[in-house]
DNA sequence: TTGTACGCGTTATCAA
DNA sequence: TTGATAACGCGTACAA
């Protein structure tokens, strides 16, 4: 069932097998039907293995993130499927659970898989680990971390600019005193966002407490414990920002056993817009990060970004993406006062 | 940066090489110490398509999934992948999005990569793929479906056992008229849990009306709109159970829409139990699928399954996974009687 | 248009 | 305990 077994069924040499295989111009249709037919008849299958390593080409995408759990992963992992088939190409995908062990298993996996291009969506990663790519000429793209250079793309979410779009709606909703779950601020990813909100907060004129912040983990568990803590603050804020849906979920949790309401006493306000978002009770008003936009980028500057003359790494594209503001019914007026505020349609259906 | 590049610097073969890669027993002590010595300097990475190649192994799990997208499958393939490495193994990840073309692929996909065993999470799959395995001698374990056979083992939830805990709960708390929103029909794995509640109803002695069973997609949307559709009915049921967790999650979001409560006017019970579910608004009663069960004895038989001695397929095992009913607060008594109904406390963070 | 023959990096067999 | 070398299955110059 290899290559060989091919070619002599159809009477040709392993030359023309392998050219038909890879649908090659110069192969007569009729030799072409006839290996066609050989490979039917003897069930063959490739083995990419033995490609790989003769062409030096894989034809693997790798793809590291860090949490499958969060439904925002899995989404992006899709899309990037998608495309990547699309493209014909497959890929390899790896987990590291915010792991630095692990994310360096992940990162030799690929290594050893000779992918053709990376795409690390997790900040979690020691720049060093680029160099075992680089040197290798691997493309890489990152996603919200570092400078773009040669061979390395960069992938930005603008979240200050998401960030800045939550707080313009909570303020001009009345809100003055907005608290913060961020995610566990030992991650990059999460402090970023942490940063964007401090930043914002600060040109917003608002009250900076210190116990407005609290921290989460980007899990439903951490949201509710937070917001718990938030809740028996003897000044309660009028309005939360989260750093991810699924904390906002949690905190949803954590204020409805309170006997609260959502949004008539407080206001809550996700980020990442997973599809589940949509669903809660009430919808969650969140900040969309285009993930399908994300991908195609990734897999573009993967695909482009190399010479395909010179096998050079070309410069490093960069890429900012622009989140998108989704109300919902989870932010309202601030409690007490009259505004002004068209109560939007439940949205579920309509992402 | 091959194993000869190692083999020269450290003075010694290849073969003494790949030996103490392997962690042979028979290699001197110092002398592996030097190769060592050698590949750290020389950043050496194994080419596993090499070791495949010559090997026949590749080390490699194939896990084929339908819905990445459901947050019950990353949660399965994260336990799945914890465990495969624990064993030295590597995880490949195949999602089908339901669409047998795309199966197809996946299982063409696995069979190329020479994977040691596959995984098929997925009910939709013709069984005549099952050969493509087997005439190779890859060990093969399906959840749900079929039976079990040489080189085959088979999980088997008992969809029963879970959907009669949740009705006789029900029951006792006073329910008779229980309304089900199914998964897609033409799925096995959605017909499977219809079919359960099918029965139960049927023993139970319920009202067994038509309009009573809605079709849904096992994701939100299909849960809201089939809810809709039963919030519509003349005599509205007291009760619905869901074929999945999302799909609660959904029908949840038009309940609430409807101006109704859950649960004191209307219970809802889910079926997965998957982390938001505890997080939900009420938190959603449901029937667990004990995940981790499922990937370790997925693990266990394909690891298990081939003779180490003859690479014969033993004869495959058949195991059978008990869901657990998981009491939340989307269920009470049935309304406008008097129940002896012990409100629990949230469980948000107890699993 | 087709065939021959070598190389890819590793493992495994057989000698030493 | 180590070394030499033939596979493994495919791609690809180069030749015909």
């Amino acid at each position: 069932m290899n290559i060989k077994a091919v070619a002599k069924l159809a009477n040709v040499s392993t030359a023309t097998v392998s050219r038909t295989i890879n649908g090659s111009p110069k192969v007569s249709p009729d030799t072409a039907a006839r290996v066609r037919k050989a490979m039917e008849t003897l069930n063959f299958v490739l083995n990419t293995n033995a490609r790989a390593l003769g062409s030096g080409r894989s034809n693997l995408l790798g793809l590291i993130i860090s949490d499958i759990t969060n439904p925002f992963f899995p989404e992006l992992v899709k899309a990037f499927e998608d495309i990547a088939v699309s493209q014909g190409k497959e890929v390899l995908i790896a987990n590291t659970d915010y792991d630095p062990d692990r994310t360096m298993h992940c990162v030799t996996r690929m290594l050893q898989r000779k992918v053709d291009g990376v795409a690390i969506m997790t900040s979690e990663i020691s720049e060093h680990v680029i160099s075992f790519f680089l040197k290798r000429k691997i493309p890489v793209v990152f996603l919200d971390t570092g400078e773009p250079a040669p061979g390395i793309s960069r992938i930005n979410i603008d979240y200050p600019a998401g960030v800045e779009m939550a707080m313009q709606y909570l303020t001009q909703l009345g809100h003055k005193d907005i608290s913060f779950i961020s995610g566990p601020l030992n991650l990059n990813s999460a402090k970023t966002r942490y940063q964007a909100f401090m930043e914002s907060s600060a040109r917003e004129h608002l009250s900076a407490k210190a116990e407005y912040v609290q921290e989460g983990n980007h899990r439903p568990d951490g949201g509710y414990r937070a917001m718990q803590r938030i809740l028996a603050l003897e000044q309660r804020p009028t309005a939360v920002l989260t750093s991810n849906d699924l904390t906002a979920i949690g905190a949803m949790g954590a204020i409805f056993e309170a006997g609260l309401r959502i949004p008539q006493d407080i206001s809550i306000i996700g980020f990442d817009d997973i599809q589940l978002s949509a669903f809660t009770e009430p919808p969650l008003t969140t900040v969309r990060i285009p993930h399908k936009d994300v991908a195609r980028v990734a897999i573009e500057a993967l695909l482009g970004t190399q010479d395909p003359i010179s096998k050079e790494p070309k410069d490093g594209a960069q890429y900012k993406i622009q989140p998108i503001f989704m109300p919902r019914r989870s932010a309202g007026p601030v409690p007490g006062e009259a505004h002004s505020f068209k109560r939007r349609r439940a949205d579920r259906l309509h992402a």
